[in-house]
DNA sequence: CTAGGATCCTGTCAGC
DNA sequence: TGCTGACAGGATCCTA
């Protein structure tokens, strides 16, 4: 029931879970060091990777011997293979996906038996854990997962909004335990295609606009998985510029100044629920009557 | 129970 | 130049 491979997925570590399944699927992992303790938890584990899964933003890897990953990358995290021949980077852009590693930013290093993976987490938010397969359903975290937008039944996402009727739109897509997959950019990107503003209380909310806030998550998703596939791509050919994947499919995240491309009101940056926001003040009115 | 704010941590950037 | 505070693609913990 886990939405594995049936519809495009969640955007980031499902491109993750693809580039990085051509790397390291069936080879065996041999050692592990820890360069930050507090980035790795429990014992550190070695065998043959068997299937790569992903629970939200959480990516699992399964080995042979009932014995598992979960790594989560959180704000900065970081994975980088390198191969024999070829370097994948994907995960929270930066430097590192073409510097020389380990490197200060490194927290663990998975040797396996044809190339290192790299677990890079500038600000130590993301972690590895190492557990028993049969335990990862078990997991906290991944126990109180809700569907995907792809999979949320638009009568479940609108009844959920009316519970929390006193909480902004923004912070309660945001919340992993009421729609799964929906982080900072895709927030801002899915209430802007929506015309809904991010500070609406879900009380006001109409039926109608929590129906299309769903379809427009799945399509701002669907839009980021094309596009970031290819950027991480260009990203590992690159010789230091930054990537660009944001510019590809974003329409208002970080785009403060430049103007809507609906109707031509300069994008402001205002702060909802604790985070920075992205919205058209013309096109996502604040009405929360 | 919900809602909102602080917090974990490192690095960068704007503004003095 | 050096300092300071704000802030960052996430999620949890604490408080009211």
């Amino acid at each position: 029931m886990w939405y594995n491979g049936v519809m495009p997925e969640l955007p980031e570590v499902e491109t993750i879970k693809r580039g990085l399944s051509k790397f390291i699927m069936n080879k065996k992992l041999t050692q592990t060091d820890i360069l930050c303790e507090k980035s790795f938890i429990g014992t550190p584990i070695t065998g043959n990777v068997k299937n790569i899964r992903r629970f939200g933003k959480a990516l699992i890897i399964d080995f042979d011997n009932q014995k598992s990953l979960m790594i989560h990358l959180r704000m900065t995290g970081q994975l980088i293979y390198d191969g024999a021949k070829k370097r994948y980077a994907a995960g929270h852009p930066s430097e590192n996906f073409v510097a020389s590693l380990p490197n200060k930013q490194t927290r663990v290093v998975l040797h396996f038996d044809d190339g290192i993976l790299y677990f890079n987490d500038q600000r130590k938010f993301g972690f590895i854990k190492a557990l028993p397969t049969k335990e990862v359903e078990n997991d906290a975290f991944i126990k109180k997962l809700a569907p995907e937008p792809w999979t949320m039944p638009k009568d479940e996402f609108y009844k959920k909004l009316q519970h929390h009727s006193k909480s902004c739109i923004k912070a309660t897509i945001l919340d992993q335990t009421i729609i799964c997959g929906l982080g900072n950019i895709y927030a801002d990107e899915a209430l802007f295609k929506s015309h809904i503003h991010p500070s609406r209380k879900c009380a006001t909310i109409t039926r109608k606009e929590s129906d299309l806030l769903l379809k427009s998550a799945c399509e701002v998703m669907d839009s980021s998985i094309d596009s970031g596939g290819s950027t991480m791509a260009t990203y590992v050919k690159a010789d230091g510029t930054r990537g660009d994947y944001l510019e590809k499919f974003a329409q208002v995240f970080r785009r403060e100044g430049k103007e809507c491309p609906y109707c031509g009101t300069k994008i402001v940056k205002i702060r909802v629920a604790g985070r920075g926001t992205h919205i058209c003040p013309h096109c996502q009115e604040l009405k929360n009557d």
